[in-house]
DNA sequence: CTGTTAGCGCGTTCAG
DNA sequence: CTGAACGCGCTAACAG
């Protein structure tokens, strides 16, 4: 295919062909082919049928620089190899196209200059909105505020600046009774395993943990563990050994990924889940539910926060507040979870 | 942010504006602006510091109806949501942004019309050129030879027309060696479990396989299982008991999504692996690696088929031939096969 | 070195 | 119902 970059007919027609070929002007082209008013049914027909034969292709750009819109929402994720954002994407792709829009991606990779570039190449590129995904905009927000001149929503961060859009899930509710659901089963120890590259939502995290242990009173402590390591995995196997030397008999972790790589390193140092260490994850993410043990985590509604910043940005677009939307996450409770043995 | 749509200065200056700013032409400012030859030193820094001041974003869409190029590659992967398209996307990505292109991606959801759909509309937003992964253009290849105009590469295909450039890994070889492996180890009952909703590449394997195993002559019987399901994961789950019932002593899973579900099911069933039965991935995703059993499996190398997909498509912009590139993949022994046990 | 003049392909007035 | 003319923002010849 493509043999010759610009064949005969092939693709390169434009209006003025076809208008050429049906012996009219090029706006009744315009008119026919875009199903507008005040034409002749006939020469509609006509004129649609030449194009056909023509294998005419409209000229996107040409159509967006006249009409000054691109129906398309620019969308900045951390990565791809992430299944939340995946899951993301998809509820974002899904209601977008519903709504006729295209979406145009790129991957920040947890970069803040970066971030920053890809939403100005948006700009460049005129789309009608932008979504960040795990954003770093509230720490870079003045630089935003100087180049910006977009509709734009954050998702993901529970809070935020109020002059930023944003939807998000609170994950402040879950992780409390993620604390009450361990506490309930008798640990008196708990530990969090978290990451050290998002200091965002590691933050927001660790906090909401820190608060509901302390509502318990001096009975429940807590060791906090910031492994290092080039993958939520590899956190997860390296935290075990520190946290389980800590004392701790439960084990919250930063997601579902670190919460693998601690099983993982449990069980290879001959540790049996929950018996020896409680797990608990966050995200849950497809897979954990069918791991030989089916792990408890909070389930975040991805999809559809996908679908609600596009929502929210499609508001935006038509001149409509900056809102903030909250999803409410589910704590599941499965099998990792359990009474400490002593 | 983007307080008013379009406020006085931000983002909405064209060279125009400058132009009148600096009290030039307008053509001096694009040359001024694009660092071309043939303009003043003095002029040029004056003209930068203008644009900056007048906060001037650059139209891209302006540009490409100008030049005729968007400097955009245009992306079908089947979804967002397997770990084996993020690892493409990373590698097309970042190869695409060396060579200064952006990437536009959308979903087909394995569907062919959809496909065909998102072709053409790349068409046009007029990308210089189109990769595909996982395509189904081989049973499409009339319509999209009627309508295509544009270099093309699809990725992921063993074998495909000649006259369709193509990226792939070669998944016999390394199947033979699965089966190779599993007879060593002294099976002689081995079953594959398939997937139904990709025809091509599952027939593809299934054929290596049966192939392989005729090669042994009769002592090696095949038993094939084509559970449903709605995800990979489920299809294992479902799969496991039939291929249990078949007497087979070993699985050859489609990937390894389906493998973690035969796994999870064996378990659950109170068998052990690989004592009661051997299982055999494909791909090698990240997490396989992790699991309580380190799953056997053969890794593709995924990231690197997306920057060769890349190259590929670059040098058909170029004017360059249609290639067709096989990388290697590797058959990685872990702990999920070994002996049968009777 | 810089200004002038044409388009790129399409939508959209405003006339007829 | 259709044609003519202009503009979207920028690049690219061709002059000066």
């Amino acid at each position: 295919m493509a043999e010759k970059a610009h064949g005969p007919e092939p693709g390169r027609a434009s209006i003025y062909d076809i208008a050429r070929a049906a012996g009219v002007n090029p706006s009744t082209v315009s008119r026919a082919l875009n199903n507008r008013d005040r034409i002749g049914n006939e020469t509609r027909l006509r004129i649609q049928r030449i194009a056909e034969e023509l294998g005419y292709q409209p000229s996107d750009i040409a159509r967006s620089l006249a009409t000054n819109r691109t129906v398309t929402i620019g969308v900045v994720v951390p990565s791809f190899s992430d299944p939340t954002v995946g899951a993301v994407l998809a509820g974002i792709e899904r209601q977008a196209n519903d709504a006729g829009y295209r979406v145009l991606i790129s991957t920040s990779k947890r970069d803040r200059d970066r971030e920053l570039e890809i939403v100005q190449d948006f700009q460049r590129r005129r789309v009608d909105g932008v979504i960040i995904v795990t954003s770093h905009v509230r720490s870079t927000y003045e630089v935003f505020q100087k180049t910006l001149d977009v509709p734009l929503v954050v998702n993901g961060h529970e809070e935020s600046r109020p002059d930023i859009a944003v939807v998000a899930t609170d994950d402040r509710l879950s992780l409390r009774t993620a604390v009450q659901h361990l506490v309930d089963l008798g640990h008196s120890h708990l530990s969090y395993l978290g990451v050290e590259d998002r200091p965002n939502s590691n933050t927001t995290r660790l906090t909401a943990i820190q608060k509901a242990v302390l509502a318990y009173g001096t009975p429940v402590a807590l060791t906090v563990v910031n492994p290092e390591g080039s993958s939520d995995l590899e956190r997860g196997l390296a935290g075990y050994k520190i946290l389980r030397s800590s004392g701790s008999t439960a084990v919250i972790c930063y997601n579902d990924m670190t919460a693998i790589g601690v099983m993982s390193a449990a069980q290879r140092a001959g540790d049996e889940i929950p018996r020896d260490i409680s797990v608990v994850g966050f995200d849950d993410i497809d897979i954990v539910a069918h791991l030989s043990h089916p792990l408890t985590t909070t389930r975040q509604p991805f999809y559809r926060m996908g679908r609600e910043s596009v929502d929210c940005v499609l508001d935006l677009i038509a001149g409509g507040p900056k809102r903030h939307i909250v999803v409410p996450s589910r704590f599941v409770i499965r099998e990792t979870t359990g009474p400490p043995s002593h």
